[in-house]
RNA sequence: UAGGACGUCGGCAAGCGGUAAGCCACCGGGUUUUGAUCCCGGCAUUCGCAGGUUCGAUUCCUGCCGUCCUAGCCA
């Protein structure tokens, strides 16, 4: 595509520090193979950050020959539900990536965790602390001030055996201890000021049930996970950079089948976009959207519901790119994949959204004239359709002005239009109501223009769409913008929290669209053009065929006129 | 006044010691029965700043500045 030189070269793009590292391994025989894995949380929807993060793993086992399995870290029962398993695995194929065998559960290797924490209690490394939660903060320190050692780091290892058992077995309560790693306490690292590796929580887990009431910490058990799998590349966004002490320091102290590496890459912000699913969930709980599919959600399913292909935003993600810096990107430039993948794959349709009645007085009564309408002007095998023209018409409110400013193509008094396909017409006079806006257009045509050319080659600016009142069909549209009015969501002002941006404007149901007959018999998730508008798709839950069109806004077409108007 | 990471065009992002790719945005122009698409052209004498090494530095070194991350029995 950006072939510019027409030589058929193309100078790459280098590869991102992810692809080089492991490019590398494989070049210097450090890896044999490329193991990945996608380790989603089940406790919500994925969105388009996830996304970014699990097209990484997948695309470069894809890329250099390895394998991607979906891993669900399902270490906390309080939060988790088997609900977002399917979820999860609906959406990610959706996206077009299939994992390698079974789902795992980092659940089912809660055995393992606890031999090999049972292996560092007794190599002197892991106790079970009784301090109170406030006592461990207390006692954690500051970055600039170490902590204190907790009274209980040096109990023997029969003992901390001993009460390591109780925990397992449930003769604790819960908060009553946690087991600790002992690393050390002044460490530069707060992280590894003696992290808890297991708390006890007597919680039935969506996957082992009672079986556990103990549960184990992230850090302790990640790399596990990784370790258990055979991961080599352990993919995770740049938050976990301190972590990685950490994950080095468990999977080092025990008798591990394998040695996996942690990477960490910038994850994914876009401007008018809240990613962070607490706040993502308070949009859903009180109501400000519809639910996690809602189409101004980023969540994958509000975007599929929304009408993105997935391929455009695969290319999207591709595009961006993989780095260390912490970025915000345009949300536009998503939107420029979208409308590029849909300029070339969707079908053009016609559709009035606010219809304005257009009578053309010198039609002949009762005749029904027929064009052959292309359905891509840009790929003729997308082939052609039949549309029908009468003396009755709706066109778009927004294409009359009584007073036309400069550069004005559109409608006006007295000048001349064309209707794409059909006639060249002149408005001639309006119908008004009582407050003086037009509600019927007065409009003569011209028989030599049939078809939309005229035998002594004047020219008109303007092509306008059109339908034919006799075979409108009445729809629902629904329009979408920004849910968010604030650009950049990081940046939320003194005083106030992410909800005062809510857009109340980002979604405009248009009751009383008219659009193609051929629109009404559309398959829900169909994406067409709507002509000098934008993309639009027929809505999953609502849009029911040949009965109730309803349609969803995807993104606009590019308005240059907007542009000039805005300029004046 | 801790440790870690990161700073290349308005937004992403290549560059790996030999003299600043690409995409989006933006600005011009052309084609057009979608003011869409498409096509052509323009858009960083400069890489956070200051020194140093070198024939030569965005690339190496030093210092400074800025941004982000970290003190859950969350992930």
């Amino acid at each position: 595509m950006s072939d510019a030189n027409g030589t058929g070269e193309e100078k790459p793009r280098g590869l991102d520090f992810i692809r080089q590292i492991i490019k590398d391994d494989l070049d210097s025989g450090r890896v044999q193979q490329v193991v990945t894995r996608f380790p989603p949380e089940p406790n919500g929807y994925l969105h388009i950050g996830h996304a970014k993060a699990f097209s990484l793993s997948f695309s470069v086992t894809e890329e250099f020959g390895g394998i991607c399995r979906l891993r669900y870290d399902d270490t906390n029962p309080e939060k988790e539900d088997e609900e977002f398993v399917r979820v999860i695995e609906e959406d990610i194929r959706w996206m077009g990536f299939e994992w390698e065998g079974e789902p795992r559960h980092a659940s089912s290797y809660f055995g393992q965790f606890y031999d090999w924490a049972v292996e560092l209690v007794k190599a002197g490394k892991a106790y079970v602390d009784h301090q109170s939660p406030a006592e461990i903060i207390e006692n954690r320190g500051t970055p600039t001030i170490p902590g204190i050692n907790s009274p209980y780091r040096d109990r023997s290892e029969e003992e901390n055996l001993e009460i390591l058992e109780k925990m397992r077995s449930g003769e604790l309560d819960e908060g009553a201890c946690v087991l600790r790693a002992k690393i050390a306490m002044d460490h530069v690292n707060i992280l590894m000021r003696d992290p808890s590796m297991y708390r006890i929580r007597k919680e039935t887990h969506h996957q082992t049930g009672n079986e556990w009431c103990i549960y184990p910490m992230y850090d302790f058990a990640h790399g596990y996970e990784d370790a258990i799998e055979g991961v080599t590349h352990s993919l995770c966004s740049l938050e976990f950079e301190n972590h990685r002490p950490l994950y080095d320091w468990f999977i080092e102290n025990v008798s591990v089948p394998h040695r996996p590496h942690q990477y960490e890459f910038a994850r994914l912000n876009l401007t008018h976009t809240i990613m962070s699913k607490r706040y993502l969930r308070k949009l859903v709980e009180e109501n400000y959207v519809h639910g996690w599919d809602d189409p101004r959600m980023p969540t994958i399913r509000g975007m599929r519901r929304r009408g993105y292909p997935s391929t455009a935003i695969r290319k999207f993600i591709e595009e961006i790119g993989v780095s260390k810096v912490n970025s915000l990107v345009d949300v536009e430039f998503l939107n420029f994949h979208v409308r590029e993948e849909l300029n070339r794959k969707a079908q053009r349709r016609m559709a009035v959204l606010n219809p304005l009645k257009l009578t053309i007085t010198n039609w002949p009564e009762g005749k029904i004239d027929t064009f052959t309408a292309e359905n891509n002007p840009g790929d003729p095998d997308a082939g052609t359709r039949e549309i029908s023209f009468t003396g009755e018409l709706w066109v778009e409110q927004d294409d009359y002005m009584d007073e036309a400013p400069r550069k004005w193509f559109r409608m006006a008094p007295g000048k001349e239009i064309r209707l794409k396909y059909a006639y060249y017409v002149t408005v001639n006079d309006a119908v008004r109501d009582d407050s003086g806006e037009p509600v019927e257009l007065l409009c003569s045509y011209d028989p030599e223009s049939r078809g939309g050319d005229t035998p002594d080659g004047r020219k008109v600016k303007g092509t306008l769409h059109w339908l034919s009142c006799h075979d409108a069909v009445d729809a629902e549209v629904r329009l979408y913008d920004h849910l968010i009015t604030l650009e950049d969501v990081s940046k939320v002002e003194e005083g106030k929290e992410f909800l005062d941006y809510v857009n109340p404007e980002s979604e405009i149901i248009v009751s009383n669209a008219k659009v193609e007959p051929a629109l009404a018999a559309a398959v829900p998730e169909e994406r067409y053009q709507f002509m000098r508008s934008g993309y639009y798709v027929a809505d999953s839950a609502d849009h029911v065929p040949g009965e109730k069109p309803v349609f969803n806004r995807i993104v606009g077409l590019r308005d240059s006129w907007a542009k000039i108007a805005r300029k004046g």
